[in-house]
DNA sequence: TTTTGAGTTGTTCGA
DNA sequence: GTCGAACAACTCAAA
C-alpha cells in the first residue's frame, strides 16, 4: 500500500456512504480529495449548477477538514490532471463511478494510463442502486420497458440492498498535494443569476440528509396523492442533492426500507428511484439517444424552427398561465415541479412542435438537479421518441392541467402575479374573459399578460397530423 | 419460432 | 355530470 491516496471526486460530494473515500481512509495514512473543474463542461451549458457546485465544494472542504483530508480544487481537464501523476509519487487513486458515457470514457482513459504507469487505481460503485449491466433480460440484452426492468431489478438484486453504509476514518495528518489549486469562488458565474437560488437551497450534505429524513418521516406516506400538486410541497426535492452526490441513493433506499408501514406513497416514491435507474440503464446501453431520437422513425418528424416561440417558452410568456408559471419557477429557483415539467415539455413539443433537444438544452442549463440520464430520457419520453414513451395522442391540455392540478390557482399566481385579480374561473384561460371585463379589472390580455402564442385546438390538431406523418 | 398480453403521469367525444 | 371508448399501431417481454 502506498502512503498517500488521492480520491478523485465528481458527483459524490459527501462523506457518508462514499465508498472511494472510505476505502482510502481505511487503507492509507494520508488522503487528499481532488475536484477538477472543467469550465468547458459548464459554460453556457450548466450555468445553474455552477452555483450548486461552488456551495457544495465549499461545504465539503470544510467537512473534510475535520477528518484531516484536504479537498483541492483545480481548473482544467480531469483526464489531463490525472494523467500528469507520475508513479514515483507513492500514491494510489480512487474514484466512484459516474454513469454517463462521457464520464465512462474518462474512466477508461485514466484507467489505462494508470495501468501503463503502474499506479494503483480503483473504481467503486457510483450513485446508483444497481450497476446497469446487471439488470438485463434472460437473453442478456437490456430492457426497453420500465415495468419489467424494475420488476427484474427489485426481484433479483435489490433484496441485497441495503448493504452497510461505509464510513470514513479520521486521519492524523493532512498534506497538500497539488500546487496549482484554485479558490472555489472561481467557479461562480459572472452574472448574478445564481443569487436568486440562495433563497431556496442549501447545498450541503447535512442538508441533504436532513431533507431526506424529514421527507420519509412526514411526507412519503402521502406522496402518492400530493406529488401531483405543485402548490403543495409533496415531493422530496432531493434531486439536486442526489445529482451532486450529497446523498447516496442507497442511503435513501436504506432509510425507506426502514419504514414500518410501507404504503402506496412509499411504493410510488421507490418507483421514482426506479425511473432514475432505468434512465441510467438507457443512456448507457443506447448512448446514441443522447444526441438523437431513440426511435428512428422520429427522425422524420416535421419539427418547427421558431425562435420567437422558443423564446416565449423560455421566458414564461406563452400566454398559458400554467405553462408560464412552470417556466418562471425554473428560472427563479433552478427547479421545477415534476407535474409542470411534463406540462411545459408537452407544450414545447406538441403545441409548438419545437425539437425536444431545445427543451433538453434549456433544462440542462437551468436546473440545479440536471442529470443527463433523467433529462434526456424524460424529454424523449414526452416526445414519444424514447423508451416506453408516452403515446403521441397524449397531448396535455394546458388549461385543463392548470384547473386540475392547481385548482385554487395558488401556484399559478405565485409565478404569474400579474393575473392576481383575475376572476378564478378564467385564470387558466384568461383570453376568454370578455374584453370589457378585462378593462374593468385593468388586466388586459395582450397588454398586461401575453395573448396565447398558439391556439390550443389548432396546435393540437397540427401535432396529431405531424405524428400521423411518421406512419409508414 | 410463435403467440399473447401489456405498456408512468391524457383528452375528447358521445351516450 | 359521469362514464367508457377512441385516439394507432407497434414494440417489447415472456411464455
Amino acid at each position: 500500500m502506498t502512503k498517500i491516496a488521492l480520491v478523485w471526486l465528481r458527483e459524490d460530494l459527501r462523506i457518508k456512504d462514499n465508498a472511494a473515500l472510505s476505502y482510502a481512509t481505511q487503507n492509507h495514512e494520508i488522503v487528499t480529495a481532488l475536484y477538477v473543474y472543467n469550465k468547458i463542461e459548464f459554460d453556457g451549458k450548466r450555468e445553474a449548477q455552477k452555483w450548486w457546485l461552488f456551495k457544495s465544494l465549499k461545504n465539503l472542504q470544510k467537512d473534510l477538514k475535520v477528518y484531516n483530508i484536504n479537498l483541492e480544487v483545480l481548473l482544467g481537464d480531469d483526464v489531463e490532471v490525472l494523467a500528469n501523476i507520475k508513479n514515483n509519487q507513492d500514491i494510489s487513486i480512487y474514484a466512484n463511478k459516474v454513469y454517463e458515457p462521457s464520464q465512462k470514457y474518462k474512466e477508461t482513459k485514466i484507467s489505462s494510463h494508470f495501468n501503463v504507469n503502474k499506479i494503483n487505481f480503483k473504481l467503486f460503485k457510483g450513485n446508483i442502486l444497481i450497476e446497469y449491466q446487471e439488470v438485463v433480460k434472460d437473453d442478456g440484452t437490456p430492457f426497453k420497458v420500465f415495468t419489467p426492468f424494475w420488476k427484474n431489478a427489485e426481484q433479483r438484486y435489490l433484496n441485497k440492498i441495503p448493504s452497510k453504509p461505509t464510513n470514513i476514518k479520521k486521519l492524523k495528518n493532512s498534506k497538500s498535494f497539488f500546487k496549482n489549486t484554485i479558490q472555489i469562488e472561481k467557479i461562480l458565474p459572472k452574472n448574478n443569476w445564481y443569487k436568486k437560488f440562495e433563497k431556496y437551497w442549501m447545498p450541503s450534505e447535512t442538508e441533504a440528509l436532513k431533507i431526506s429524513k424529514e421527507f420519509i418521516k412526514n411526507k412519503i406516506s402521502q406522496y402518492g396523492d400530493t406529488r401531483d400538486y405543485p402548490n403543495i410541497e409533496g415531493t422530496s426535492k432531493i434531486s439536486p442533492y442526489l445529482k451532486h452526490g450529497q446523498i447516496s441513493v442507497e442511503t435513501i433506499w436504506r432509510e425507506c426500507s426502514e419504514i414500518k408501514n410501507k404504503g402506496k406513497g412509499y411504493r410510488k416514491y421507490i418507483n421514482e428511484l426506479g425511473w432514475r435507474e432505468f434512465s441510467h440503464s438507457l443512456i448507457n446501453n443506447f448512448p446514441e439517444m443522447l444526441k438523437g431520437n431513440l426511435r428512428k422513425e422520429f427522425d422524420r418528424f416535421p419539427w418547427v424552427k421558431n425562435n420567437k416561440h422558443l423564446d416565449a417558452w423560455k421566458k414564461g410568456m406563452t400566454g398559458y398561465p400554467i405553462v408560464d408559471a412552470g417556466m418562471r419557477e425554473l428560472y427563479e429557483t433552478g427547479w421545477m415541479h415534476n407535474r409542470l415539467r411534463m406540462v411545459v415539455a408537452s407544450f414545447l413539443i406538441k403545441h409548438l412542435r419545437i425539437h425536444w433537444r431545445e427543451g433538453e438544452k434549456h433544462f440542462r442549463n437551468c436546473l440545479v438537479d440536471f442529470n443527463e440520464a433523467n433529462n434526456v430520457a424524460q424529454w424523449q419520453w414526452v416526445a414519444g421518441s424514447g423508451a416506453d414513451a408516452a403515446p403521441y395522442f397524449r397531448i396535455f391540455n394546458p388549461f385543463l392541467q392548470g384547473e386540475k392540478f392547481d385548482k385554487n390557482g395558488e401556484y399559478t399566481l405565485k409565478w404569474v402575479p400579474e393575473l392576481k385579480n383575475f376572476p378564478k374561473e378564467y385564470l387558466q384561460k384568461p383570453w376568454e374573459l370578455e374584453k370589457k371585463y378585462q378593462e374593468q379589472i385593468n388586466i388586459v390580455i395582450g397588454r398586461d399578460y401575453p395573448s396565447p402564442i398558439v391556439n390550443h385546438e389548432s396546435a393540437r390538431n397540427a401535432a396529431l397530423q405531424a405524428f400521423q406523418s411518421l406512419k409508414k
